[in-house]
DNA sequence: TGTGGTACTTGACACGTTTCAATAGGTAGA
DNA sequence: TCTACCTATTGAAACGTGTCAAGTACCACA
């Protein structure tokens, strides 16, 4: 019943599976090597009988294609590579199904990694990756300067920068504008009728804070000649919920006092709400919020709190798109897919009056 | 400079790397193939100087092992895969990045595939990663049966089931104590005085529901003799917000009016507190509410949500572990590795008076 | 019976790596 | 000088698959 392996029969513990080959079932079927093949890969060119009895040897033998074999004859791995920051912020996860609803549909497993910020996990990753021979890696780069991926592209790796520019020379990337997200957050409290707005930042030595104060000053600029608006920006360490709930002391010690608060995300945005409640401060009436990312639980709160979508999902599925070209298009050009944030009003920058 | 292929140099788009082997790497270093594979594998049986002249070799080419032909030689795919119902589900996340961080430093990368609850898409992703021989299998089976993972079984893939149960001759498994979960939220429930509870639950045919109503049941005949309570059960389509926020109607209008509601999940008890809002309700002074999971935001919201703690991560990590002692350890033994739910008791639930 | 053609099937080779028996070159002891 | 032994290196075989030139069997037709 169970296969046996041609030549000097090794010891076999008994629980072990012994790999079933094509020529085992080639034996197994009376056939050649070379027909198993066929019947796998042009099932057309063989006989109907030759064709049944191999799938039924197939079948009763519990053969399994191996892939390394496949792929070193000339064989694609059909996978990809993804390596982004963090698995468990939901930004990245959606943009992990977004590509993988794509790719998936087009026959790839999707290799998974999270970098934690670390340079050194990052190289690990995309050294493993290439050793896989992945047909292809999307990824968000630890560092500014993207020397970490001149492997890639000198070996020719298809190679598509997550939330990350590049120029058109380097990769193909996805990203969103940051400064225009900002701008709208900022334009929004403009335009009802916030002349006194802290924006609440993390470190600039983030691009995508850096960015967004940048959109902020560009609103600050375009609606100067028509009113006066004051803009004051406080700097946490990091985009945390508690760096928002500190945040509250010095944003209520403020004089005059602010009407309005942006947030640079909505964690920081989360934890100024809850210092606000603390100190019995209202929500939207005392003090407008705006948060940043439309993470899925800011319309739950109540208020529901006002903030900036990023189209996480639709990143990925552009990406596996740029990708797929990459791989498949002998005259594919580099480009960046740039998408538009879009400003969710809720109840937490709502003004009553 | 750039490395040329032996043989008949086929045309070659200069944009196109020309893979670089083993081979070339010898030929530069002149040595044989050989030493090249030692100074890789097993570096101190090889003369320094001849060692030196491999890497520097290695270094210049850019050299980068082929792993399906070290593999098909006979040595190890480094590769995990693993399967869950949901990557956008933050319990299968903190899951993954459990095993991630045990496995990565194993030298492991990790395969990913979301199966949304299909059983095709299940046999295609377990069917891959076979394919792709990995070493071995964490899964969230679709299926109550485990029929689909029977190819797993016979061909020896070592597997560890995830946040499901199997009997120690099937599968290892990591598992949260549901019904535990559900008696210690009731219970908690009932010791803060309430006598007339409702339990908002979702379809039975989930397992997770069953069980966490059989932990309600269990607490309420703990209870009965000291105190008289009263438990109801309302039946939901689905574990979302939108079902809690519909279930708040049909609650309010139980006579006698309840005092408490436990929720199946924390996103029916979101959706129920913004139901219980709407309608002026207030938590916890007119209606106490628990959750279950302890999904990142509960914590946040005003009021905190009490909820049942699963300690995701940690069953990543014991899931790696388990899957790591199969690889390994010729006397393995399936287990089962049961984690304690934990009551992480807030503001929702405080009783005031 | 021979010829040509069709419809399948075969078997050896290549892919890039590791392993291992064989070999070369050297050194020390007799 | 010969032998024995060690160290360092070599080269061929093997892993499981897909491809393709070559082969076989069969049939129809002259």
């Amino acid at each position: 019943m169970s296969p046996k392996r041609s030549g000097p029969t090794p010891k076999v513990d008994p629980k072990t599976w012994v790999p079933v080959t094509i020529r085992d079932v080639a034996k197994v079927a009376h056939v050649s090597t070379g027909t198993v093949s066929n019947v796998l890969n042009r099932p057309d060119i063989v006989a109907e009988s030759t064709r049944q009895r191999v799938l039924d040897a197939v079948e009763s033998t519990g053969f399994i294609r191996n892939t390394q074999a496949y792929q070193l004859r000339g064989g694609r791995s059909h996978t990809v590579g993804v390596v982004v920051l963090d698995v468990s912020n939901p930004f990245f996860t959606e943009m992990f199904r977004g590509a993988e609803s794509r790719l998936q549909s087009e026959g790839y497993v999707l290799m998974l990694g999270s970098t934690d910020d670390s340079i050194e996990r990052e190289a690990n990753f995309v050294r493993a990756m290439e050793e896989h021979r992945v047909e292809g890696v999307l990824i968000t780069p630890v560092a500014a300067d993207l020397v970490s991926l001149s492997g890639l592209k000198t070996r020719g790796v298809p190679t598509v920068l997550l939330d990350r520019k590049a120029t058109a020379d380097e990769f193909c990337s996805v990203t969103v504008d940051d400064v225009r997200g900002g701008e709208l957050a900022a334009r929004h409290l403009f335009e009802t009728g916030h002349a006194e707005v802290v924006f609440v930042n993390g470190p600039t030595t983030i691009r995508q804070c850096r960015d967004r104060r940048q959109g902020v000053r560009k609103a600050v600029r375009a609606v100067a000649k028509a009113k006066k608006v004051e803009v004051t920006e406080l700097s946490v360490g990091a985009l945390t919920v508690r760096n928002g709930e500190e945040a509250v002391d010095r944003i209520l010690a403020m004089s005059p006092r602010p009407t309005a608060v942006m947030c640079a995300n909505d964690l920081l945005a989360l934890g100024v709400l809850r210092g606000l409640a603390a100190h019995g401060v209202r929500v939207p009436d005392d003090l407008a919020v705006v948060g940043y990312d439309d993470l899925i639980f800011g319309s739950m709160l109540s208020p529901a709190l006002t903030s900036v979508r990023q189209p996480a999902l639709e990143l990925g599925v552009a990406a596996a798109e740029l990708l797929l070209d990459e791989v498949r298009n002998p005259d594919h050009r580099h480009r960046e897919v740039r998408f538009e944030p879009e400003l969710m009003v809720r109840a937490s920058s709502f003004k009553s009056s």
